[in-house]
DNA sequence: AATCAACATGAAACCGATTTCTGAAAAACC
DNA sequence: GGTTTTTCAGAAATCGGTTTCATGTTGATT
């Protein structure tokens, strides 16, 4: 302890988290002993006695995913402004996983939590009431809910995109989407774009509706199955922009131009998504002002601010070379 | 506390960290009450008392980055199943704030350290050896330094890649590296190359060398800047993949064929390299087996193991399409 | 000059676990 | 059966801060 200093600890903490109230000999003083030996306040105990760690946990299901690595850097980016720090874990898109592991962060003291979806343990909705951790669900919109989220309006994404198609004259549209399994934002969007192809007569068969993994080899693989019939659909929506790649590298290796014989869309924007070879007709995902806003929830509420937040961040419509109206029109 | 049990806090702590020194029965009730009124120990508590925190710190430049985010992934679902926990800092290339980041690390007790890069602080060092804390650096495999590494032999790749486009021919050849500075792994890679092509007498001119970041839209410009040219080189080695991926974007747009008439190589051999058209000669990186072996080590050494340690892992050059002999050939 | 409020500081309790020390009971030994 | 050893569990100290409470000092008020 910098007692050294011959002041009592006490006074070396006030010094420190509230440093107008020591007079200023005093602080210097402190200061000086604090540089000369290098002291380190220990957060544990810290925490221990305050009950606060400063410290933040997320759950998502990867991080090896370009929305989620984007994300979670732009969250841990503001984070470092408040001195907060990120606690992180993954659960796999599994229930049982997620739960352990926010345990875990729990027994940490974490002093709040983002998840990344709305499916989860019971246990874990108990769990967090009753340590009365505050939490967000980010990258969904879901003002009905009774716990706050802030995303985009996956389903409102969904449709939007579809009526683009709609409005190109296609009638005839195939689906590859992401894996909906625990998976609320894949489960939105697709519910969005059925919700227009029906409202236009055009539900897909069962065989024009495939759900894939999140990468380039499954899409390409569902994007074979999809096209190979004779009677194949004019246009291809996919769950992400990464499925939206798989499906458009297999669709030119079929010599199958895009977007002339079929139309391609996907949701989130990535990078590649411009530079593509057509560029990628999908919807635009603010991803780091969704993150920080959510951050910035927490921290917020953790000062004192309070009731349920919604907050929804708009989407927008990229329209590339990937869509056209369809080859017969 | 669950002395509802009516037993001490002692017995539940050996209880808990210890269980055959309890005898069967106490322990028996000791969980039943455990579960029934979900007690979750207070890390911070235990932190404070047993100088563990069972939390591995690890400060990579930025989330946003397949090999980081993947490596990430890979370290964060090992350190799990040893019920240790991820905290997560970004340095942004930055020495000072990874300084302060690691300061902050620190103060929260982490028992261990994960460090991307070489170039550090003088002052972080300090801390760290004063401290007592473990760390690697991961990444890089380099044997000579006085603290523990694991990862590849960059400079090895460097040279590696470089011997493949001597063998097919090429002693014209333009280098786009990733930005070097505070990048030991970008700078290692640049010197492997530099070094074979020296060794052939192929030094490239300064028009030939340069430096982007990670992104698509930085290299395709550097692209067209050193392709620009009437002279220009027969073969381009890009500092990593996405690089290489710009690259070859721009050299499609500007009509020049790829690997006809420019051949290009790259490092890390993500997801897309096998599918682009063409696919891309890379070195392939086992990102995961290098992030988990750094975990692992840490973990280890917190059990008792002791010894620097450097682990080099294998990389491997991975022809695909992007190369060939020089037109002229 | 006397009274009182405001302020700066230290002493000590406390946060919730781990761990050492100690004693009682049970097991082992002769 | 008496003594020694082993096992089990509780009491209490400890980890390093924060925070309440008490106290002495200074400055303002009248």
């Amino acid at each position: 302890m910098a007692k050294r200093a011959g002041v009592s600890t006490a006074t070396v903490s006030r010094a420190l988290n509230n440093p107008e109230s020591v007079s200023t000999g005093l602080r210097a003083r402190i200061n000086t002993v604090i540089d000369e030996i290098g002291y380190i306040p220990d957060a544990s105990a810290r925490a221990l006695s305050s009950r606060r760690t400063r410290t933040i946990g997320a759950i998502v299901p990867t991080i090896d995913n370009a929305m989620f690595a984007r994300g979670l850097q732009a969250l841990q980016s503001y984070l470092a402004t408040q001195d907060y720090l990120l606690l992180l874990s993954t659960n796999e898109y599994d229930l049982d996983i997620e739960l352990k592991q926010a345990r875990n962060l729990v027994s940490r003291g974490i002093d709040g939590l983002i998840l990344r979806g709305d499916k989860r343990h019971e246990e874990l909705r108990r769990l967090l009431l009753s340590q009365k951790i505050p939490f967000v669900n980010v990258g969904v919109y879901e003002p009905d809910k009774p716990y706050p989220s802030v995303g985009v309006d996956n389903a409102a994404a969904g449709r939007r995109i579809t009526q683009h198609l709609m409005e190109l004259g296609h009638r005839h549209v195939g689906i590859v989407a992401a894996m909906q399994r625990n998976n609320d934002r894949a489960q939105a969007r697709l519910a969005g774009v059925l919700q227009i192809l029906e409202e236009h007569g055009s539900a897909p068969p069962e065989r024009w509706m495939v759900q894939v993994n999140y990468n380039l080899d499954d899409a390409r693989q569902a994007a074979r199955y999809i096209l190979a019939d004779g009677d194949r659909p004019t246009a291809l929506v996919c769950g992400n922009d990464v499925i939206a790649y798989g499906v458009m590298l297999e669709a030119q290796k079929l010599g199958i131009a895009v977007p002339r014989q079929l139309s391609v869309v996907g949701f989130d924007d990535l990078e590649w998504s411009r530079h593509l070879q057509p560029s990628l007709t999908t919807i635009h995902m603010p991803t780091d002002e969704i993150w920080v806003k959510a951050g910035e929830y927490l921290v917020e509420h953790l000062v004192g601010a309070s009731g349920i937040m919604h907050r929804e961040i708009d989407f927008s419509l990229v329209v590339r070379e990937s869509t056209a109206p369809p080859a017969g029109s």
